[in-house]
DNA sequence: TAGATTGTTAATCGATTAACAATC
DNA sequence: TAGATTGTTAATCGATTAACAATC
C-alpha cells in the first residue's frame, strides 16, 4: 500500500488555511463550504477541496466543513497538537524579537534557552530565560530534551554551529542566517532568509514602474489605444 | 509584441543566484558553467540555463556565464542597483531588529524612519533614526519620498495602517503581521509570516517521525526486509 | 578545427482547475 | 425527496527536465 506523499505546495497553503480557520472559529462561525471559504481567502473551491482530501475526507456532502473539526484536524496535521522545545542560537536583537514573541507559545512552541557567544550577553535575560555560553549548547540541548534550534547568527557562525548541532539529537533547525545549511536528512530545515524577500519585494517595485512606463509609452505613440 | 511575463518560480530562485554569484565572486571566480552551478546550488544546469533565458542570454557557448557580469545582471533585474527609502512601523523588538540589520543599507535599503503609537517609545533611537508618533506618518513618507513601508505590529492595527498607506505614495509593503492586506495593484505586498514558517517545520517533524514509525513497524512485521 | 557549453525545443512531470457523479 | 455540496476523475495549465542543434 503505497503511501501518498503530500506535495509541497499543499503543506505550503496548510497554515493559512490553519489561520483562516482559526479566525472562523472565533467568530462563532460553524460550518463553511468550500465555495464559501475560496472566496474569502481568494483560491478555487476545487483547490480547497483537493487540497483537504490529500488527509481524506473532512466534509460532508451537502453540508460543507466543520470549522472546529477541520480546525483541529490541520492543527494537528501540522503537528500543533504537541509540544517542542526550543533554544535561539543569537541573542541579537533578531534573536530577542523571536524570543519575546508570544505567539509561538500559543501554539505548543515552548522557548527553553538562549545562546551566545558574546560574554557580554550571558547571563541576561529574555522572558526569564537566561542567555547561556555557547560551550553549554550540547549539554543544555541533551538535558531538557529540545527539539528546535533555532539560528539568529551570522552567516559564518551558522554552519560551524550547524556542524555541532548535527552532533546533538536536535530535529529541527529554523534557520535565519543567509546560508544553505547541509545537514543530514533526520535533520529538519526551514529557511527564513529575510534579504530574499525584500529582493522580491524590491523585484515587484521595479517591474511595476517598467509595465508603467511601458503602458505610458504605448498610449503616447499610439500603438494601442 | 507579447512580452513574456517572468515566472513567480523563476523570481523566487533569483535572490539564491545572487546569493551564490556573490560568493563567486568574491572568491576570485570569474566564470561557472551551469554544470557546476547546478552541483554548488543542488539544482538541475537545465533549469538555470531556462532561469537565466528568461532574461535573455547571459551566457556563451563553450565559455559559461561570467560571473561578475550575471551577477550584476540579476541585481539589476531585482533592481537593487537602485535605493529604496524605507520606514518600519512597530517599534518593538521585531521592528528593532529589522532597523539595526545593516545588510539592507549594502542592498541600497535605505532606513529613513521609525513610527510607534506607544509614546513612551517616541524619540527614542534605532541607529540613528528617530522613533516618531503615527500622527506624522503621512506627511513623513511625502516629504521624504519613502518607497518602503515596513510593517512590524500586530494584526489589529495592521490593517489600519495599511489603510493609511494607500493613502500615501508609497509603493509597496514588507509585511511582518499575520494577516492578509488587501491593497490595490500598484502598491506591492511580500509577507513575512513568521508562524507559518514555524508550522511548516512543525509538519516536516512530525513527518518524519511517522514515517520512522512505519518502517520500524514494517521491519517487525516483516512486511518489508 | 575540436571541445565545451549555451540557448532552445520537445518530453515529462506536477499542480491547478473544471466537471460531475456520489451522497448527505 | 430535492437541493446542496463534497469527493474524485478528467482536462488543462505551468514548471521542470531532457535532449540536441547552434555556436563560441
Amino acid at each position: 500500500m503505497e503511501e501518498k506523499e503530500i506535495s509541497p505546495a499543499v503543506i505550503g497553503r496548510l497554515p493559512r488555511y490553519f489561520r483562516y480557520l482559526g479566525e472562523l472559529k472565533d467568530e462563532g462561525i460553524e460550518r463553511i463550504s468550500s465555495q464559501d471559504l475560496s472566496e474569502l481567502m481568494q483560491a478555487t473551491a476545487s483547490q480547497i477541496r483537493q487540497d483537504f482530501n490529500n488527509f481524506g475526507g473532512f466534509g460532508q456532502q451537502g453540508y460543507g466543513y466543520n470549522v472546529e473539526y477541520l480546525y483541529d484536524e490541520i492543527g494537528k496535521i501540522l503537528g500543533l497538537d504537541r509540544q517542542h522545545r526550543f533554544i535561539i542560537i543569537g541573542a541579537g536583537n533578531l534573536g530577542r524579537a523571536l524570543g519575546n514573541y508570544m505567539n509561538f507559545e500559543r501554539r505548543g512552541f515552548l522557548f527553553r534557552g538562549m545562546f551566545d557567544q558574546n560574554p557580554e550577553l550571558i547571563g541576561s535575560q529574555v522572558r526569564g530565560v537566561k542567555v547561556m555560553p555557547m560551550e553549554e549548547l550540547e549539554t543544555f540541548i541533551r538535558e531538557n530534551h529540545i527539539d528546535i534550534a533555532v539560528l539568529t547568527i551570522p552567516k559564518a557562525s551558522a554552519l560551524n554551529v550547524a556542524k555541532r548541532l548535527v552532533g546533538t539529537d536536535i530535529r529541527a533547525i529554523w534557520n535565519f542566517a543567509h546560508v544553505d545549511l547541509d545537514l543530514p536528512e533526520r535533520i529538519q530545515v526551514e529557511n527564513v532568509h529575510l534579504s530574499d524577500s525584500l529582493m522580491k519585494l524590491s523585484y515587484s517595485i521595479n517591474r511595476y514602474e517598467q509595465e508603467q512606463e511601458k503602458t505610458a509609452k504605448k498610449r503616447q505613440t499610439g500603438v494601442e489605444s
